[in-house]
DNA sequence: GGTAGTTGATGTAACGTTTTACCTGGCATA
DNA sequence: TATGCCAGGTAAAACGTTACATCAACTACC
């Protein structure tokens, strides 16, 4: 009762062997009935939980996966999260969670301790400037691993991704079959691939319809960095009319501006947002942007992880998922009436 | 190159005993600086990472924590995470997040598999419905734990909260206090202790000031359940002249509704939240909350987690940290113009 | 030159599992 | 009676570390 259980408590209480026992947790092997219920209800009345460190270190099986992302604060992560952490559990799998807050270092020190222990698996969203020597690191250790939104550059390992450039080539395509002329480009912090592809379908565009040179304005991924961001573009460039955006956060901000700039959004100035999260459906006044759902990229993500675990063989494959448009209120033919938009409902 | 490098791999290549590879690693026992050199140099060669399994079983230490919350998926709880975070990797601790959703029989999966790997310590938001079972889990293993926001009645754990009852009295009477004689309280799931002890202190000014029964509405905390709950809880109760909110999610749903039904909050109808999250300033217009840091508290956790592993035998302690009013834009006098909410800035 | 102390390095039992090969009876068959 | 076989069970060697005791080689001192 005193010290933590282990095989031998358990084989001793039951009168059998450690092997017995441990056969019966893990209903292998050729067990009588009898026995089994017998060890069984043992194990239960003392409390026995068996010692995953040393089961996965015998055995070297592991049902741990890890999700190191870059941003837990984040309701389109948090989303994923919920998804991966939802099929990974049905598949007697753990999921546990590592935010680096975008620090690379930090990441790096994670991952360490992470692969120290020898996980089953790994989903990693690298961070900003993660260097290949932490690929190398994954690589060296053999550890199942999926990049996730950004790969870093990195073909080593598979990899779930959104169709970005596309994407913002439809936000941005919409835009212009609006009538807009003078559309920017807003959010995204320093120099992701993901926001490079953005920016780049946004400029395809543009350059298709001649609609001159991209706008491009950094901000980070918030509300309030949106509203200070949107606030600073319109005043360096006053004619733009119209504004696709790198994530609902920063979307959702940058229509705040508006609202208190005395503006409306969709009717003064259009935004298109990125990612659909919760809050761009019931945003004032809601939000039009590129849906991609994070609860079945979860889900893809761990499929895809457990794919890998199962065949560590198999050559690597990137599966980019499309994002679809929804036009809400916020995106609007320029400047011209289109009715109130805050009757809401 | 092609297996994964132990110890014994990294001292055969640096020609030295198992043991003097393990001090080096470790910063232990008394090494030349000469060996010492050239065991790290192999080490990194070799991308060398200890085996944390076979270190954790040995030594009988560990440097996981875990944190075991409800809902990653709330602005609220990603900040505490952060903060506790932040903390505990300074101090030499890797904290992994398990997301339960606040379903109790998933958690007591998570929690078997976490402490199946006796972690150092665990930080934990109990489920909804936790049974006495899985406190009883618990002090089998001895897992230094923390209970954070509710304490599901079990007093074997150190525990982090929030001053609830006072925070709620406290907004209830700065409503009371503008002049407001029909307060209602909004929010908060299924009986958890912290909505009951929330729902005590507005209860308990509404008995002081005699303004009353109580008019207690329920609803899940996000924004959209917060739009229907205010929405019907006005079809409800029209008398209803101000609101106590149990989170700032609900608060900015149910501020959201009063807009969508041509009212302005603040106004025609006083809104208090609960958090100040990140939003909550921003929100249009901005909501009257009752602060609490999540950042600071995330930290908090994180030094009685540690403090709790250090000294595994201390008495166990409540910290209740007090919340501070914040009046914004969506609490006012009630039927008085007050000027203009929406000018912004 | 003998004793003691110090420095640097090593051999080897643990830690709690899983796995493999190996026992033991008992029963059926010849 | 002898042979084979099978169901049910066990002993013991791994897995990769750490901790402890031990050891060899020097230095220092009387």
């Amino acid at each position: 009762m005193v010290g933590k259980p282990k095989l031998e408590t358990v084989a001793r209480e039951a009168g059998v062997s450690v092997a017995t026992v441990s056969q019966v947790m893990r209903g292998a092997g050729r067990i009588s009935e009898k026995t089994r219920k017998k060890v069984l209800q043992t194990a239960k009345t003392l409390n026995y939980v068996p010692d995953g460190r040393a089961a996965s270190m015998r055995s070297g099986q592991n049902r741990e996966i890890g999700l190191a992302i870059h941003q837990i604060a984040n309701p389109f992560n948090a989303e994923v999260i919920s998804g991966a952490s939802d099929l990974l559990e049905t598949e007697g799998y753990l999921l546990s969670v590592l935010d680096a807050r975008d620090d690379a270092a930090r990441q790096r020190r994670q991952l360490e301790a992470f692969i120290g222990s020898s996980r089953a698996g790994l989903i990693w969203v690298p961070a900003q400037g993660t260097p290949t020597e932490t690929c190398e690191l994954l690589r060296t250790h053999k550890l199942p691993a999926v990049t996730f939104l950004r790969n870093a550059g990195f073909t080593d390992f598979d990899h779930v991704g959104i169709q970005n450039a596309d994407a913002t080539a439809i936000a941005t395509e919409h835009l212009a079959d609006l009538g807009h002329t003078k559309i920017a480009f807003l959010g995204g912090t320093s120099p992701v691939d993901v926001r490079k592809e953005r920016i780049e379908g946004y400029s395809r565009i543009l350059a298709e319809r001649q609609l001159g040179p991209p706008i491009v304005w950094d901000s980070p991924d918030d509300k309030l960095s949106g509203v200070n961001a949107m606030t600073k573009l319109l005043k360096a460039h006053p004619e733009v009319t119209a504004v696709v955006c790198n994530g609902d956060m920063v979307a959702i901000g940058a229509s705040l501006a508006l609202t208190q700039m005395g503006l409306t959004p969709g009717l003064d100035v259009s935004i298109v947002g990125f990612d659909d999260i919760q809050d761009a459906e019931i945003a004032m006044p809601p939000l039009s942007t590129m849906a991609v759902s994070p609860y079945e990229l979860g889900r893809k993500l761990a499929r895809v992880v457990i794919e890998r675990i199962k065949h560590p063989d198999m050559p690597v494959a990137t599966t980019l998922v499309p994002a679809k448009l929804i036009v809400r209120n916020t995106s609007g033919e320029p400047l011209k009436s289109k009715g109130a938009l805050r009757q809401g409902s």
